[in-house]
DNA sequence: CTTCGCTATATAAATCTTGACATAGTGGTT
DNA sequence: AACCACTATGTCAAGATTTATATAGCGAAG
């Protein structure tokens, strides 16, 4: 049960329901996802748990809105989930469960746009993270290694997802060559 | 909803629920996870839906067991998902939204305690990986550009598991590194 | 003064997932 | 004969997630 703890996490700094699906959008898409109907109805939930505390305020920009932020025990609670050590061997992969099954495609072409469309996505996503990364150290002199604890840790998973898209922007295009060499070698075989 | 599709990919060839939850452990684990009480209901319900059909079994080694094989209906669903394009934006890494908030966690010392901990199972999980390789690459000597289909495409998997898992281990080193030198200089300037 | 895009909150139904529990056969060890 | 590890199948309740739907305020452009 991740998203609990990610909104206790998010709430040290006030957000509305409708801020922390932007921060799930901007800064954590690298490793979770949420929609609106989940997070409205969480907030809610741990407000009666009395691990966040709501209050009306003002928007700038639109109709008010109701900010929340963490509780003394909020925090507990998330530091309790950070001290059970990392959460792993539940990693999500959509694309690559359909990679693993490529083969049941009628014919290698189809695996081979597939495989371009992923290419695609990823080197959208890595343009979107370098320009994360080089506004934040344009900014910030800080950057990347005296920054504040709050942003200090972010650039870290920053950091591993620039690896991480770089690396599967790099399969694509090996993957696209060894389909298609393969295909030209077990046609001059038949 | 990937899951369903993963099951009808797996049962191209037979598998009971246990057959399927071992390829999970074994081959699935860098992408997708899935428990026992999620696959045998699902097996049945997919059985009604006509996607696959069962049969009994003998087991060499245990009790018996009920066996299913996907249809030519659940193949037709299954190639409907890998035509609708790549999966992406759902993933989910669950140690990197911890990370993200480490700066919650009472000192740095908790901190680096959590990225040794991540990458003492990142580590293992790549000696398991090269394990498969080379075990893999020597028992066929086809491996890897020769491969049938059938296992031409896990084989790509397993090759961007690598590589994620490397940039992983990579990364722990790294911030382990930055985190420890942060700090030193945090303490001179206080 | 209407429309558009964005901000903002919410509910309902359906589905998916986890964690706990229950049962039982098989083969090997003590 | 008792025990253990592993194989094998399942149920149940609670919780998490998706998809669709509804409502409405705000500011800018036409």
């Amino acid at each position: 049960m991740s998203l609990k703890h990610i909104v206790l996490g998010l709430l040290s700094t006030p957000h509305s329901g409708y801020d922390l699906k932007k921060e799930f959008e901007y800064s954590l898409k690298n490793f979770w996802h949420a929609e609106l109907s989940q997070i409205y109805p969480l907030l809610q939930k741990l407000e009666e748990e009395g691990l966040i505390a709501g209050r009306e305020a003002a928007s700038e920009i639109g109709p008010r809105k109701r900010v929340y932020k963490s509780t003394a025990k909020g925090k507990r609670e998330l530091r309790a989930w950070l001290t059970e050590g990392p959460t792993v061997g539940t990693e999500r992969v959509g694309y690559l469960a359909q990679v693993y099954f490529l083969a049941d495609l009628d014919n290698d072409d189809e695996a081979v746009r597939f495989m371009q469309e992923l290419k695609d996505y990823m080197s959208g996503w890595l343009a979107k993270l370098e320009a994360i990364e080089s506004e934040w150290g344009a900014n910030d002199p800080r950057y990347p290694d005296e920054l504040p604890d709050g942003e200090f840790y972010p650039q870290l998973t920053l950091a591993l997802g620039l690896k991480k898209v770089r690396a599967t922007v790099e399969w694509c295009d090996e993957s696209i060559r060894r389909i298609k060499a393969r295909r030209r070698r077990l046609e001059k075989t038949a």
